[in-house]
DNA sequence: CATGAATGAGCCTTCATTCAT
DNA sequence: TATGAATGAAGGCTCATTCAT
């Protein structure tokens, strides 16, 4: 892998011409449209505003393009996730409600909920790029997740649980909207609305869990 | 299309040939394992013990294979689960209980565990199928688990809940099992057991919904 | 090759099965359709009523089945040309009038107007069916066609002129017609009448002749 | 279509890098050699000097290339005839004379002698071009000697007669010598030499119509 | 005689990748 | 740094031909 994502070179200047960033974002746009297999490296140089050698430039190839796609859009906001746990004051399932509905502002509503239809449909073919996903975005969330079961324990919140377990209950809905909304809903339809799933989620697991 | 899955001209001999159910089999074994960009007839073929061009005697082509194989491969777990619900005697958590359990058989632990990462990846590409696999497996399956809900909250064993939202909360999980084992589950890893995830779930949700 | 057009096995009952001369009859119609190359056996197969496998019980093959078509359709007409001239009594123009309409009448508004157009497709790929139409058909025609010239000129009909070339001005119409028919005129247009120009054809040609 | 003949972007310096002139000049050595079905794209690009995926830099396929050719190749001929004719002085007979050899060494001797076989094989496979070919080849060629005629019965030099049918007998002899010369002439015989018949031709031609 | 079933060879087309400029 | 041009490799599909029954 030639690039990473800090783009190198800028020098203040508005910037014209495109960089590794540019192409990244193109690079998604046109990921999440068609697949990884069915995307065209044309395609993503014109949504770039690039010709598609300059691609090669930046990365070394349609598969680097893609493993620095993951490796650069999701790790910075796990990180920002566990931030906030970490800087948590409140009880627990004060704190799993905004967890959840922080996840699912990522995950379903952001640009990001392409990764999981993504990752899903690559990672037999990707093993390397699957195993990163899994323990620096999967198992990261989870342990965030595990760690407010554990603590909502200690504190009498919550019944005795595994909190391992119960973290994956926790992102079950939120995989399964995600999934719903980038697979399943039409053009046609009303535009898909996570936040009732998501409330009745979060209290019935929460009332499940206490 | 061209060919159903049930073959109509057996007559009583061992069969050799390779007939559609064998070249479905094949394809299911080949997509899984690599998608279905990336599976290659060739493949396919080979894996159903006949030639590349056998392949066109039964289905119109690549994307008829796949087509067929969701169809046929699917819908009549369906009908068992759905057959299962309707002559349920007992009460609503133990049928909840029980489903969960057939579910999770069915998509995690038999071949069919597939057949998610497969629809998820290749939905953009195939809306009809998307479309198809929509109506015909989730949304029968979710009416089926909705089914269940309003007969608990009927019967008092359930709060008042939205079915068609608690539905999903079934599922959820399953779901993500089945994910889970068939993209990040590594070879080298000890077989991935379902079971506690789905005890915990049952008895968390049911307690949620009590 | 291993079959003549002559059906060897006709026993007086009434012909139910399909022979060689029904196969050629159906590649006639098939050749005609979408000329040698496109045209699929199966379809000629399906046309005589037969299976494909049965093709092979007459012919050789594809080729065998076109070269038979070319052998067997043309050269009895020629023959039947030759005699009409033999026999005939009268003076050289209305001989020559006779036999362009009879020409007319064969290679325009028979079903063997296909033939100019798929012999001159396949001439390159066939070359000895080509040298077998140019001698058996093509320059067999062209001699009685000047031997009626010949014989104008002896009798003080027709000014000197090359028998030889003189024929081949004689059949250019009849060609030119027979593949606008088949290449040019278009379905919804009004029937192709030949007659016409034929007619302005034969006068204006006795006429410079003369 | 994406290419057209002319080449836009040639700087004075001497082209060593084939552009879709050269693929069509190579297309149609191919296309003349053995029909449009049998012809490989593969033979084009190698004739043409380049790779099979190059044609696909110029031209949408197989077909394209083939139309690209009939469109681009013949055209330009014909309204070269066009201003022959427009710009005629001296008496019909002598202008019918000098268009007659003029489409002579178009259609027989030069290059474009491939033509006519190759429609007339592929009009069936081509309806769009055979009308195209009908319309702005044949079409306007016919049109430019039934001016001729018209203006040969206006002057009093031919005797009255309909000169669009009048037209198909002047080309007829035209048609009859390239195919002749492109299907029936074998490779150990004396070149082709069709003066003779088009010196006879016109002749008897013009004594007819006089 | 007849066929359903099967196949091998061939060709068009696509696309990630390279390279001279 | 940037690109237009070019390509090699790969895969889907077709169809004439064969063969066991």
């Amino acid at each position: 892998m030639r690039a990473t994502t800090s783009s190198t070179r800028r020098r203040g200047r508005p910037r014209k011409i495109a960089g590794p960033d540019d192409i990244l974002a193109a690079a998604l746009r046109v990921f999440a449209a068609t697949g990884y297999s069915r995307a065209r490296l044309e395609d993503v140089a014109r949504e770039a505003g690039i010709s598609k050698a300059a691609l090669y430039l930046y990365f070394d190839g349609k598969q680097a393009i893609f493993e620095a796609l993951v490796r650069s859009a999701v790790v910075p906001n796990v990180e920002r996730l566990e931030a906030l746990v970490a800087g948590w004051q409140g009880n627990s399932a004060d704190l799993l409600r905004n967890l959840i509905q922080a996840i699912g502002r990522l995950v379903i509503e952001s640009e990001l909920s392409a990764f999981p239809k993504l990752i899903v449909a690559e990672a037999a073919n990707f093993p390397d790029l699957a195993q990163f996903y899994r323990t620096q975005v999967i198992e990261r969330v989870l342990g965030v997740l595990a760690s407010i079961v554990s603590r909502g324990v200690a504190s009498g919140e919550f019944r005795p649980a595994d909190p391992a377990l119960s973290a994956r209950l926790v992102i079950a809905p939120l995989l399964f909207s995600t999934l719903w909304k980038t697979c399943f809903v039409r053009d046609d339809e009303p535009r898909f609305d996570p936040a009732p799933l998501l409330s009745l989620h979060v209290e019935t697991l929460i009332r499940g869990l206490a």
